[in-house]
RNA sequence: GGUGGAGUGGCCGAGAGGCGAGGCAACGGACUGCAAAUCCGUCUACACGGGUUCAAAUCCCGUCUCCACCUCCA
């Protein structure tokens, strides 16, 4: 059984067939660092990871390219607004988002390109695009270059959208367009905004349109043909749409695959940046630890909407810490194989769910088992291709005060569970469970296994 | 107006013509001194109205509600 993927372009499933045997070139339309991410924002980078995580799996060298934009309009007004260099608010958020992306396990793309590092390969593009006859520089002296949409009869072919349909945007300056759909390539710097933003072309000092930046950073790492190019689904239109078309006017071929994830939304809305702060990553995972948060972004399908709730996101935590549970009662177990099921599903367009279901089922057998070994075996293998394995490094060891107290607390719990088991075998178990609820009140609670009473924090 | 998507049991969330995913919660049982954990069982649904079919949550027609994109957006 092979992969297969659902393409936004084809709209179906279809067998993953790579340009190269064996090798994946994958682009994903990062963030615009321009503020904290939330939980929207991480769940295309955790989609995305089990792709890139079952891609290597099942054999496949993966080039993983994922952009930062690091200019564009609301970089420069928020930093303005905020009284900072716009390169300092940019920076600043592109380490909130990677603290938000280390925290869920999320392994770092092959490269990670600025859009500002790319200013050359840009304009090597935009030359490129006016010399086919496709684009164009402004006549009104903004220094504007434009793609020219009628020039490129294709366009709208990735989202079937007709030209003479779309809707002219309100806010529509025409600015130096000859027709209003057509979008900036570059944009010429105004004098509102700082020297800093603006980068020398043949056309004036300027920075570049925000589409540009992906057909030349996909085209300088993973070539003018590649395989898989994804982002949420907001992206499709116009960024995508747009990035084909420039790239495909520029005669390459581009991305084979379109991969685009679902919303989660909050309250029935989409989850928007003016939501607040409840729902940035360090404040969700005050709630719940990143694994936690995790397991719940990888247990919806990465095509479902998902409604997003501290209660749900609360049940599936209570669901992944009893396969802890199951872990921890088995002891120290290798990775085993993965179950013929659980490849299934993953094959079948990533299908988490039922990869989930494998899970449990498993766990369910294990926990029946005289041997759990080689059942928790085959939870470690399906966890670990899931990005969840529970002793990965990336979680965070304990930190050496965490240790001591552990042992500190241990000790003290110690005495007082001999005491309640002295108190037990003397069949006085009044005076056991005061014990009990004592320990309890502090926080700790005490629960009698095979192998002799075991505690935990509440 | 154009494009795409959604409506599933108390809740979350899969599936997409036929042997009723999975989880959480609840209840009953087993185990336990009592619990906890674990296991077994129960509750068993597909927005609405028609239709096709031996068979529909799944296909067709219609209706309602909701969401996204067409402007920056994961």
């Amino acid at each position: 059984m092979t992969l297969r993927l659902y393409d936004t372009a084809t709209r179906d499933v279809r067998d993953f067939v790579p340009l190269e045997e064996g090798k994946v070139g994958l682009y994903l339309c990062g963030l615009t660092v321009q503020s904290e991410p939330h939980v929207g924002h991480v769940r295309s980078a955790v989609n995305f990871d089990v792709l890139q995580r079952w891609l290597r799996h099942t054999g496949h060298d993966v080039t993983f390219i994922r952009n930062v934009t690091d200019i564009d309009d609301k970089i420069i007004t928020k930093a303005a607004a905020q009284g900072r260099p716009w390169y300092n608010l940019a920076a600043a958020m592109k380490r909130e988002l990677d603290a938000a992306y280390a925290s869920l396990n999320v392994d770092p793309p092959t490269y990670e390109p600025l859009a500002t590092g790319h200013v050359p390969e840009m304009l090597a593009l935009i030359e490129r695009l006016i010399s086919r006859g496709h684009a164009y520089a402004a006549e009104d002296g903004s220094g504007d270059v434009y793609f020219d949409v009628r020039s490129w009869s294709s366009y709208g072919e990735l989202t079937r959208q007709r030209l003479d349909d779309m809707e002219a945007a309100e806010d529509a300056d025409p600015r130096g367009k000859r027709d209003p759909r057509d979008f900036a390539l570059w944009k010429g710097r105004k004098e509102s905004e700082p020297e800093t933003a603006s980068w020398p072309s043949p056309w004036g000092p300027g920075r570049p349109g925000w589409h540009i930046e992906c057909s030349a950073m996909a085209g300088k790492y993973l070539g003018t043909a590649f395989d898989i190019h994804g982002g949420g689904v907001d992206l499709r239109f116009p960024h995508h749409e747009n990035e084909q078309a420039q790239s495909r006017a520029a005669g390459h071929a581009f991305a084979s695959y379109w991969f685009h994830n679902a919303w989660i939304t909050t309250a029935g809305e989409k989850m928007s940046k003016s939501l607040g702060n409840s729902l940035l990553i360090p404040e969700v995972l005050k709630r719940v630890r990143g694994i936690e948060l995790r397991f719940y972004l990888v247990a919806a399908h990465y095509r479902s909407h998902v409604e997003f709730s501290f209660e749900a996101l609360e049940e599936a935590a209570v669901g992944f810490r009893r396969i802890e549970g199951f872990l921890e009662r088995a002891g120290d177990v290798e990775p085993g194989e993965l179950p013929a099921a659980f490849v299934a599903a993953m094959d079948d367009d990533l299908g988490t769910p039922a990869a989930v279901a494998v899970l449990h089922d498993t766990v369910r057998e294990g926990n029946k088992a005289d041997d759990p070994t080689p059942y928790a075996g085959q939870v470690l293998a399906m966890l670990d291709v899931l990005g969840l394995h529970p002793a990965d490094p990336a979680w965070g060891a304990a930190s050496s005060d965490d240790a001591k107290l552990t042992s500190a607390v241990d000790a003290l719990v110690a005495g007082l569970l001999e005491a309640r088991a002295d108190a037990r075998a003397a069949k006085d178990f009044a005076a056991a469970d005061a014990i009990r609820d004592r320990i309890k009140a502090a926080g700790i609670e005490v629960e009698d296994t095979p192998t002799g009473p075991k505690w935990t924090l509440i």
